[in-house]
DNA sequence: ATAAAAATCGACACGGTGTAGACTTTTTCT
DNA sequence: AGAAAAAGTCTACACCGTGTCGATTTTTAT
């Protein structure tokens, strides 16, 4: 329809540049699970993408940062999901809850969490927003400890040490599970959540 | 001296290249530990043990296995430690001194092992090593929990699914505080010290 | 002393990364 | 619509680290 004028007053332009970008992403993603972050070769993301190895030093100075930029586009949106969260009164309904949201996120994003795991040592960035992302699940499991009756505080028997534990075990604990499969990360979750539980004080 | 013959009935010689190789693990560590292992390059490695690149290729096939085998050096020191620990009955000085062994460990080779959990998905040999080392520590606290009241078994709320959650706690918990201090390290075996003894049910 | 085995070296080929500069397409402004 | 600017793309190249090869020297055993 020519002559047709898209609605104004809103960036109608999405740049040519914007669906590349997402293009290799993308492709980042599939490769990643396909043969892994060193196999991956920036060339392959290219051809996956559709362009030039040159062309794709365009978007991204390197391979880094195309894997860091992936990472991000990932926990933005566990970010976003946890902000979403409705909060419960009750300790037990709300440790349910956040391991169920928690084996969702795995199943979804376990390949992109699983590298961000690995590169958070090598990769400054993605170690930041790693570590970001740990310490809102720390910041959630110590409300919940405190509400339980745990005593709040850093010493070692206390609220805030204990969730950060609590957080690693989860944390370690699905990194490999959602390796094998949905069913080994559904007990992977049921025994964390007990062992919470238990750490509570809401089980004997 | 000439004409001196070295003591018989013992195998005297030490081949020349059990030193080199010898020479070659203790300068990987050093640059694992200087410049982690992304930086550290083959070329450094043959340099520090005094030979050039190509002849360290005579010792070890490729970059990986000098790592792995530095791994290997370090985890068969490790089971041989956890072969000469005393079993104790009291299940809650069972667990002091197995954490107090832990901590030790880590001290002594945190670098090692962080680089062995670093590398276990892309070196498949490092993997195995690693993955048996996990299977003893298992092992241990399954039989520590199980002597402590906690039922036998594989669900989620029984011994032997509790230790591994238990493990991967430790695991990551040691790792990160080794990175950081002896200080932190000892604060976190306190804590994961304390969550083991509330899942074996010897604190309220 | 000498022959076999062990160890060493320098040169080379290969593959992946990242850069440079020229060229084309898309967007923007009037 | 049309020109200038911005965005996007490509090919070629330089660099670096890995791993291989064959010739050579050193060590070891007899």
């Amino acid at each position: 329809m020519p002559g047709h004028h898209p609605a104004r007053g809103r960036r109608t332009t999405e740049r040519k540049g914007d669906v590349r970008e997402r293009a290799i992403l993308d492709t980042c993603e599939a490769l990643l699970a396909r043969k892994g972050y060193d196999a991956m070769t920036i060339g392959d993301v290219a051809q996956g993408a559709g362009i030039s190895r040159g062309a794709l030093y365009f978007y991204f100075g390197s391979k880094q940062e195309v894997v860091t930029a992936l990472v991000a586009r990932t926990v933005e949106h566990l970010w976003e999901r946890s902000r979403a969260t409705a909060q419960t009164d009750d300790p037990r309904q709300a440790i349910a809850t956040a391991m169920h949201r928690t084996v969702e996120l795995w199943n979804e994003h376990g390949l992109v969490m699983r590298t961000a795991i690995d590169l958070s040592l090598t990769v400054a960035e993605i170690g930041e927003l790693w570590n970001h992302t740990a310490d809102l699940f720390i910041a959630a499991i110590t409300a919940v400890l405190e509400r339980a009756g745990v005593q709040a505080g850093t010493a070692p028997d206390q609220a805030s040490a204990m969730a950060r534990a609590l957080c690693w075990m989860i944390e370690r604990s699905f990194y490999h599970a959602s390796q094998e499969s949905r069913e080994k990360l559904q007990e992977a979750s049921a025994t964390c959540e007990h062992i919470w539980l238990i750490s509570a004080g809401l089980i004997t």
